[in-house]
DNA sequence: CATGAATGAGACTTCATTCAT
DNA sequence: GATGAATGAAGTCTCATTCAT
């Protein structure tokens, strides 16, 4: 254990480097966006060479994307998970709002790049866009899915809407709490936003009883 | 008539290559973002040659904070004469939520670069970013007040809650709405999220009423 | 005539710039080497800026294939009618010593370069150099070829090596002349190696005709 | 014998990774050329790490001057003895060649980087060049000087002559060989080159023989 | 001695901007 | 005014060389 540690540690600290490299472009990226970021920029807040960033990614570009494609496969199976496991309406809303908000406040620099480059028609990065818009896709899809479960009479197409809605009213709030630099957590606004739509939800449900009650 | 029409229309030729240039700027930067678009490429979609842009701008970024505060100039009273003149919440909400969408579809340029600028902490265009974001958040403090006129007894922090978050449902329609290249017009959607809009408020309003009735 | 004078001047300046960039690239080329010449020393012998060379060659590498290609294409056809319209053999040898002399002197530059490439294996210029290459082969076949019309008993293959000895000698004499920077005219060696070459013809007819008497 | 094995062994280990770095090296400069040859290259291929041949050779351009310095001292003695110890013309020419050819097929690599080298006006290996040009001059100088004892009635600048053309079919052959891969050796090429060059001698000097006669 | 991660000077290339025509 | 060839500042990336381990 003790022995191998300088062999670990020089995998570690490759790691660690890379890692450190990751994070300043994030950070960058996130605030001036791509064109604005320079890799002197980059190497510097990482605190290294500019010719060093070369040793972990081979090009501007790929540092970019292998960013876009690390981040979404920590994130993507955490919110996956919060739709599927859901065993209420109720339960399901305020987890994904709480579990959203959470991610947004802690990945807040990647929320503004996926934000940004959201509805672009692009470029280059399609491949590992194009692949990030296919999960968001999915989760867009699974969390409507999820909401046509618990409101079995809604058409599909409605519960889509939903799950666009939902998804909106939190991307919203993250902006606001972003560009007013809010010195509240962004959690903070789960009850309200929970609340909010829940009532909707409830709206339309007593819509549906009384049409099914129609419907003999 | 044959003399004066070269002055005449040695203006109305220049405001129209202005406003050709213009043209051309907005669907480029929106397309493919600032630094992707080339003052080549806006000069050949504008049918004019490069020096020539530079005869009506005086740079890139001229053009691009000038394309931001002539459309903000355009359509903001648009905007707020519809909080402004509103008699009912339902008429406010399906007014503005027709009134957007209309806007958006018939602008999804320049809905692409505001949504891709919103979330940045930037640089040099903070002059007519700044300007454009005192708009909005005029226009949301409006809308929020409108609510409060109809809500009263709703608290100011939660009337901009669900002005934010109705945008936000416009936003995410409007985005869904560019990336899938949905064939139908955006105001189709105008419906569904003014239904689910009110039926949150409705449940708000009941709670309210209770509320409202127990203190004395 | 003179009112096509603004628009062919036009071509012609373009043509010009061309050819001086091509000009200053080949000496550049020649004396250095592809790697020791800088974009900028190309620039400057052109008179022109960095920026310039890119309106008229997308890239160094280009540049210099179009270098190649379109010496090439000025050069070999000339060599080529040499072999082809001989008569004797002494007229031919003579003929092309004389031409091969006359265009290293006034191409010597190209000639360096592609003495230099000649031996390499390679890497990115396949596509340029394997065509010259072709074209060199092809030049020593039908330089073998004219040599088997006037020795007709000469194996094909002996035919071959005269015609690599005949280049080889005028080869060496031209690097001689370079290194040393010979004052004298190459030209001036034409008589000489034209001699020397034909004695050694001599030689080989002599002993043809002995074995030729002798094969009955 | 044990206790000084170890530096002797050091300094045989020394001598032996010094001339695994130089064998990497001229086969490396050989197919890709100075600037295309990387030192990892280099390195990898002496099965080294980077660093350690800073250990060895202070720079790559240091590295490459050894290398010609040190293969020069080691082939010119060969190379000048021959000129020296002939005893007839025949004799001289037909051992030139097969010494040369020998030469030239065990030592392919650096052929071609003194052949590509050959031409150049340029730069920073002058120190080294300039001495290698300097054997060379002396080289074909001894040869011409041995033709002149064979020929005593040829001009020096004859002599001269003679030397550099059959140096240059030696160089025309080696190429060929070289770029069509021939897979015959290329001392198999020796009896032709003899022939045809002692064939063009016997020519010269008939022809002196004549002059000589009518000289009183 | 050996290693190979890190450095940073320097090259190629792009493109906003200028200016002679 | 209009043009588009030319400019050159600035950015990305490479690779010889160094140096802590």
């Amino acid at each position: 254990m003790a022995d191998n540690s300088s062999v670990s540690a020089g995998g570690d600290l490759r790691e660690e480097r890379r890692k450190s490299i990751m994070e300043a472009a994030i950070r960058l990226f996130a605030e001036r966006g791509y064109h604005e970021t320079k890799m002197d920029d980059v190497a510097e807040l990482a605190g290294l060479s500019k010719g060093a960033i070369y040793l972990y990614y081979k090009s501007k570009e790929d540092l970019f994307c292998a960013l876009l494609e690390e981040k979404a496969r920590q994130l993507l199976p955490t919110l996956q998970s919060v739709a599927e496991r859901a065993t209420s309406v109720e339960g399901l809303v305020s987890d994904l709002v709480y579990t959203q908000l959470t991610l947004r406040q802690d990945n807040m620099d990647l929320f503004r790049i996926f934000h940004a480059q959201q509805p672009r028609a692009d470029l280059r990065w399609q491949r590992s866009f194009e692949q990030i818009r296919l999960h968001l896709e999915q989760f867009v899809a699974s969390l409507a899915e999820a909401f046509a479960r618990f409101l079995p009479e809604l058409p599909a197409e409605e519960c889509r809407s939903l799950a666009l809605e939902l998804l909106g009213m939190l991307n919203m709030h993250t902006v606001d709490w972003l560009v007013r630099k809010d010195v509240r957590p962004l959690v903070a606004r789960a009850e309200v936003i929970t609340r909010h739509f829940l009532y909707g939800l409830e709206g339309i449900r007593r819509t549906q009883a009384v049409h099914g009650a129609c419907r003999p």
